[in-house]
DNA sequence: TCCCTCGACTGAATCCTTTCAGCGCCCTCC
DNA sequence: GGAGGGCGCTGAAAGGATTCAGTCGAGGGA
C-alpha cells in the first residue's frame, strides 16, 4: 500500500451542521412533535392535509429519524443476522433470501460477522445490545438456555440446529436424510473406504454443555458412522477448522497415506472445495477419490468444479427466516419449526472408484 | 419446506424480565450513575476501589449497556460497512481484513447489504441513521458531493473509486496499472480478438451526474480501449449485471458468433467465473478462449479453476479501512488517500491461442 | 492555621423519538 | 337539543446512557 498523502488541513474547522430533528420538522410544519411522529410511522389519526404538510416539511429539511432515539421507546426497524463465517457461500444464500424478503418492508437488515476466533454469543449479544427488533442466528454455538434468555426479549429464529424451543423459531434441513442420501450414493457407486471430513463440533464445555448433538454437522457425522458400521466398515472421521485450507492440508496427508480413501464425504461445500484442490494438485481425479459436499453452493454447479452436493435451499431458508421474524413482530407468540427436505445433486466429483 | 408445527401456547404470558440499567448497577454498587458510566468507558477519575465495586455489580446484574441510549449522547461503538453484493468474494476479503483489525477494539462491525435492486445511498443512509461511528463504503454509486455531506457528520472511508475528497479517506487499487498488466499479458500471448466484459457503469443521471469515470471498472475499460486502439484493433465492450449469470449467457452467445474472441478480459472475478462456466460447457478450453479476471478471489487459485487474475489485496484494503476510521475517531481531521499496487497472477485460464 | 489545589465523585441536564392521556370539535342519533 | 362518540391533534412523560458543572474531602504549601 502506497504511503498516505494527507490533504492539507484548510484551517477552518468545519462546523458540523446539526441534522434536523423531529422538533424542527414540527415547527416547520406548524404542528406538534407527536403529529410528525404519527405521519412518519403511518399511524392512525392523521388528516390528509396534515400528512402532506408534514411530508413537505420533512422533504425541505431533509429530515431522517434517528434510529437510536426510536429504539429507545419504539422499534429500531432493524433485523440482525449473526453470520459465523462471512466467506461461506451457504450463508450468503441465506442472506440473499432474507434481503429479498425484506425488500418491500421498512426493515433493514444488518449482519454481525464473527471474527476468526470469536464466539457466537459475542455477535448475538452485540445485536441484542443494538436493540434490533429480531435476530437470526445461524447454527450458533451457544447454550440453548442462553438462547432462550435472548429470545425472551427479542424475537429470534435459529437456523440449523435441531433443538426445539417454545421461545424461538427454528428452521432446519433434514440432515439425517441428506447424509443418508450421500452415503447411499457413495455406497452404490462401490466405495468402501470412505472418510468423513467435517468441522469440529462445539466443545462440550460450559456454558454450552454437551448439546452439540443437535448441530447439523454432528448429525451428518452420526449418520455416516451408522452407515459405515452397518456395512461392517470402519468409520474414519477427521475434524478441521471451518475454513477450507486445513481441509486441503489434511487431504494431502490422506492421499499420501498407505491406504488412501476412495471417497470423502465433506461436512460442507467449503471443506469439499478445499478437498478437491488437494486432489487436483496431486494429479488425481474423481475415479481416484470421489468427493461429496453439503449445501450446494453456487460454485458447486460450475462445470470446472462440478461437485456432488446436498441442496438444502439456503435462499428459501433465509426468506423464511425473515418471514418468521416479521410474523413474530406482527404478534405471533407460538413457536414454529420448519424443516426442509434436502436433495442430492449428483455431479462429476463422485464416480465409481477405479479400483475398489 | 415442511409445514409449520406451532407449539401450543402455554397460556401464561411470560412477563418480559426488564434488563438491568445503569441505574440498577449504580444502586447495587452504592455509587452514582455517572460513576458507573465512567467505569464502563474507562474514563478518568475512577479509584481502584470503585472500579472493582462497580465491576462486581455489573457482573452480578449481568448489565449490558444499551447501544441506542449510548448513541444518543456519546458513541455507538459501531462501524458500518456498505456492501454492494453479498456473494462477491472480493468484498468478503475486505470484510475479513476489517474484522481482524477490529478484533482487539471495542468496536463492532455491522454490514448493510444491498438488495438486488437497491441503491448504495439507501444502505449508507441506513448506516448513518443508526449513528454508526464510522462508515466504509465500497465503490458506492452515489454523487461525491452527497458522500461528502455524509462524511461531514460521520467519518467515512471510500474504497475503490478514484475521486478525491478533503472530507473522506479513500483506498484504491491502481486500476490503470492492473488493466495494463492484463492487456500486456494477453497481447504477449498472441491474442488479438480480445473482448472486454464488465459491469454496467453507474448511469450518468442526476443526482450522480457523469462522474462514473472514477469507478474502478470504468478505468479498466478505458485502458482496454486504449491498448486495443494502439494496436489498431477494434475494441468490443459488453456490459452485464453484477452477478455472473448474465456473463454466462453473454459468453455463450459470443462463442456461437461467427468470429468468437480468443480472449476475454473480465471486469472482475465474479464475471470471469461465469465466463469460464460457459466456455467449459461448450467443451472449449483456455487455448480456444483465454480468460483473465480481476480481484484474485480465493477460488481463482483453485487448481480446477486456475483463473489468471489481478490481485489487489482486498484483505489489506479492509484492514486499512478499519485503521483509517479508528484514526479519524482518534482525532485525525486531514484526508488520507491510499493506493495499492495490483499484481497479475498468471494461471491456466490464459494461454497462447490455438489459432490466432 | 488557613488557603489552595487536585482527585474522586455526584446531580441534573441532555440527546430524540414514541406513547399516552386528554382536549376540543363536529357529527350523529335519539 | 343534549348526550355520546369518533376524529384530529397536542403536551408532557418516558426511555437509558453521557456529559458538564460543581461539591466534598484530603493533602500540601505558606
Amino acid at each position: 500500500m502506497t504511503s498516505a498523502q494527507p490533504t492539507p488541513d484548510n484551517g477552518s474547522p468545519v462546523p458540523k451542521p446539526r441534522p434536523s430533528t423531529i422538533e424542527d420538522v414540527a415547527r416547520e410544519a406548524g404542528v406538534s412533535r407527536a403529529a410528525v411522529s404519527k405521519v412518519i410511522r403511518n399511524a392512525y389519526g392523521v388528516s390528509e392535509r396534515m400528512r402532506t404538510q408534514v411530508e413537505a416539511a420533512i422533504e425541505r429539511l431533509e429530515y431522517r429519524p434517528r434510529v437510536a432515539a426510536r429504539a429507545m421507546r419504539g422499534a429500531s426497524f432493524t433485523l440482525g443476522f449473526e453470520i459465523p463465517q462471512v466467506g461461506n457461500d451457504f450463508l450468503t444464500m441465506i442472506v440473499d433470501g432474507a434481503t429479498e424478503a425484506l425488500a418491500a418492508t421498512p426493515y433493514q437488515m444488518i449482519i454481525a460477522p464473527l471474527g476468526r476466533e470469536q464466539k457466537s454469543d459475542v455477535a448475538i449479544n452485540s445485536l441484542a445490545d443494538r436493540q434490533v427488533d429480531g435476530i437470526v442466528a445461524i447454527a450458533p454455538r451457544v447454550d440453548p438456555a442462553w438462547l432462550e434468555r435472548i429470545a425472551e426479549r427479542t424475537p429470534l429464529v435459529m437456523i440449523g440446529r435441531h433443538d426445539r424451543s417454545d421461545r424461538y423459531d427454528t428452521i432446519t434441513g433434514d440432515d439425517r436424510s441428506g447424509a443418508e442420501q450421500v452415503m447411499s450414493h457413495l455406497i452404490e457407486l462401490g466405495h468402501r473406504r470412505i472418510v468423513h471430513l467435517t468441522i469440529h463440533p462445539s466443545r462440550p464445555e460450559p456454558p454450552w454443555a454437551g448439546q452439540a448433538g443437535d448441530e447439523p454437522h454432528v448429525i451428518r457425522t452420526a449418520v455416516y458412522r451408522e452407515r459405515m458400521l452397518a456395512l461392517g466398515l470402519e468409520p474414519s472421521v477427521i475434524h478441521t477448522l471451518f475454513d477450507g485450507s486445513e481441509a486441503h492440508e489434511v487431504t494431502r496427508a490422506l492421499l499420501d497415506s498407505p491406504e488412501p480413501p476412495t471417497a470423502i464425504f465433506a461436512g460442507n461445500d467449503t471443506l469439499a472445495i478445499g478437498i478437491l484442490s488437494a486432489i487436483a494438485e496431486a494429479g488425481l481425479d474423481e475415479r481416484d477419490v470421489s468427493v461429496v459436499g453439503y449445501d450446494d453452493v453456487p460454485i458447486a454447479r460450475h462445470p470446472l468444479v462440478s461437485l456432488t452436493s446436498v441442496d438444502q435451499d439456503g435462499v428459501t431458508m433465509g426468506r423464511e427466516a425473515a418471514r418468521l421474524l416479521l410474523e413474530r413482530l406482527a404478534g405471533r407468540t407460538t413457536a414454529v419449526q420448519l424443516e426442509n427436505a434436502p436433495r442430492l445433486h449428483e455431479r462429476r466429483s463422485s464416480a465409481r472408484p477405479r479400483r475398489p
